[in-house]
DNA sequence: CCTTGATCTCAACCTGACTTGAGCTTTCAT
DNA sequence: ATGAAAGCTCAAGTCAGGTTGAGATCAAGG
């Protein structure tokens, strides 16, 4: 532990790409937190450095802030955290990487039979016989982003 | 060609699952077109319903609305687009789903030996030597998002 | 004809994820 | 000891992608 151990915002930003209003969102939303100098600046450990890459790359996958900090809720508190830490939270994203692929898998294949068929809209269509439920919950909220029951990436 | 080839606007959303507001914002967006009665209701083609589907997909696939209008601009203009005509545009879809799994496995693969072993955010780990660029490029403009370059999902 | 549900326009509002600007303070290399 | 660079707070702005509400009109069955 040498001095180094601390950086400042302005580092935290350059090492990880974010831009230094970004960190400080991030701070404000609770998914990182900063230690202070006397003087009020904010002072972060090496191991944030990781965490906000680990925002990075679980933002990449589709998952809010709001998600993002309740996987990093499950990290040790108090201590910074190791190799297994990671890991067991890091193979929660791989299992939604597993099913994002799955998902494209199928939109693929059904792009190729039914647009390319002309069938899509049809009831016959994989992709779009959601259109029985689309009707049954009525046009009020939509459902293309967030509510995913009957979605298209998980038909089929 | 019976009467029913025009449909009203709280039609085309019931058979799409989009809402009537997310049409009529279409509409203004320029993704699609309509008709309008006498009394001055729009009218859609049942046509449009493909063309709203094709926009639910695309939308899942992480184009923007101006990206997807840029595709549906290549439709042929004054005339229902044929089966051909929606395979030359679902091709790049296509193209782009592959681009997208492949990403998520590199990312998938960089994540168990990067996260799990503890290099994450060290130079040697293929997920964070993107440092140096970051630093290059300066503190400015967020690239998590939009820029693409350097972008994890590209490394490796 | 008349009523009722569907539509219309337009402006305002919303969420998520940040950025920008103003005005002021802290750090740190020389 | 000092001045540029970096940081601070807080409020407001931005952008995408819509939603909501008010007040008025249209369309269609009975």
């Amino acid at each position: 532990m040498h001095r180094t151990d601390l950086i400042a915002i302005g580092e935290l930003a350059a090492r990880t790409g974010v831009a230094v209003s970004a960190i400080r969102f991030y701070e404000a939303k609770g998914l990182i937190e900063a230690l202070r100098t006397g003087g009020g600046q904010r002072r972060f450990l090496r191991a944030d450095i990781r965490r906000v890459s680990f925002i990075l790359i679980a933002q990449q996958l589709g998952l809010s802030l709001e998600e993002i900090a309740a996987e990093l809720a499950r990290l040790p508190a108090g201590r910074t955290p190791n190799g297994a830490d990671w890991t067991r939270i890091s193979t929660g994203l791989s299992a939604r990487i597993d099913a994002q692929i799955a998902a494209l898998q199928r939109t693929r294949e059904l792009l190729g039979n039914c647009i390319g068929c002309g069938c899509l809209s049809l009831k016959k269509c994989g992709l779009y016989n959601r259109d029985d439920k689309a009707a049954q919950r009525g046009a009020g909220p939509r459902y293309v982003l967030g509510d995913r029951s009957g979605q298209i990436a998980e038909v089929g």
